[in-house]
DNA sequence: AACTGTGAAGAGTTTCACAGCG
DNA sequence: CGCTGTGAAACTCTTCACAGTT
């Protein structure tokens, strides 16, 4: 009785920002697309799998939209994080407010440089990567946020691999070999850099994505 | 003559990141699918799209290809960026050197908080949002990154735009909304957690991309 | 009357499978 | 023989258009 295609599941995450935001106590599709900036009959399409959550002639009551979405998306539970590199990056996510965020938790910071270790940052203390695994059991810590150089970005993937972490954010400029059935999502910089620098050669900026 | 498919432009960076790090002079397409974790078929219609750079029963030469790949994504002009927040993240990415990479330069650090203006990071004075469209139009400068919060992210892609800046890439968790013809990449932590957190409680970790 | 939910058409993307070249 | 380049098939995603509900 599943199945929400990717395409849909990349887009819930902004439909629940923009309802979040919203003032009112319903919303159109077409407004809801509006603020999210697609079309109004993806936004119907992508809420129809969640199930029949509207009423014709009226819209979606926001409230029960944000919680029905919020639901499919897991954020009942709540997620321990971990953060493994902190240099500047690593260092600058665990202060992120987003993290703290309905959801998530920051639950550990990790970086492999004797000089990092025992420091504070964002009210945690960064610990040394061989507490790592013992770490992930203790404190179920689920999704590995990695920020270390591209440089040990593998190993550290290995190690969260073999801790029992199954969802991975990997910051590092570099395609992380995975065995099947762990998720990994890539926030590349220097690609997301590349791209913009094709579009802008063309000068002629089509496309979004 | 032109037409790169997106899904190919959205590839191609993770070629050429590949390719860059191979150490022998020639590669099958099969090799490079491995490498970049994807189908070999898509890795030649992909660079089909290109011209015909590869040799039947060989494979590609390597460097040819890293130049052809290059030349693609506009890599061969130097492109100016700017950062705009200069919090923790904006921070880290001014000191990041992915930027400094082959193609990319940060020639500008803004910040409204006359607390941080003057301040050096990065070897860059950091300058207050009253100079942007001076320094956007003596510098050249063509890619914008928004660091800011939510709040006030709209606002300055406002100004990038009245600027003249094209390409925007936004880390605020917003959904901005610009013009046509303004190519704006969202790059979002708490998106990409909340997917995370998707295929997390479905518990069978299919998925990439 | 207003707006949802959805079948069906259309566009884009991936994968297959193999002809054709080196 | 090995590997590219590519038509065609399969699949996914988007958009249209409208029947159906409140």
């Amino acid at each position: 009785m599943k199945g929400i295609p990717p395409a849909t599941v990349q887009r819930l995450p902004i439909y629940l920002r923009c309802l979040t935001e919203y003032g009112e106590p319903t919303i159109s599709s077409e407004r809801l697309a509006e603020l999210a900036r697609v079309n109004s009959a993806k936004v119907r399409k992508d809420l129809s799998f969640l199930g029949s959550y509207g009423t014709r002639g009226v819209g979606y009551d926001v409230d029960h939209l944000v919680h029905q979405v919020g639901r499919e998306l897991g954020l009942t539970e709540d997620w321990a994080v971990c953060i493994v590199g902190m240099g500047n990056l690593g260092s600058a996510l665990a202060q992120y407010g987003g993290f703290g965020q309905r959801g998530f938790e920051v639950l550990g910071l990790f970086d492999s440089d004797p000089a990092k270790v025992g420091k504070k940052v964002g009210g945690l203390v960064i610990e040394p990567l061989t507490k790592f695994a013992r770490a992930v059991k203790s404190r179920r810590l689920s999704i590995g946020v990695i920020t270390t150089p591209a440089t040990g970005a593998q190993e550290v993937a290995d190690r969260m691999v073999e801790a029992g972490i199954t969802s991975i954010l990997n910051f590092a400029p570099i395609v992380l070999s995975v065995p099947d059935g762990i998720d990994v999502r890539r926030v590349d910089l220097s690609t997301e850099l590349q791209i913009c620098s094709f579009y802008l050669s063309r000068s002629s900026g089509k496309r979004a994505s």
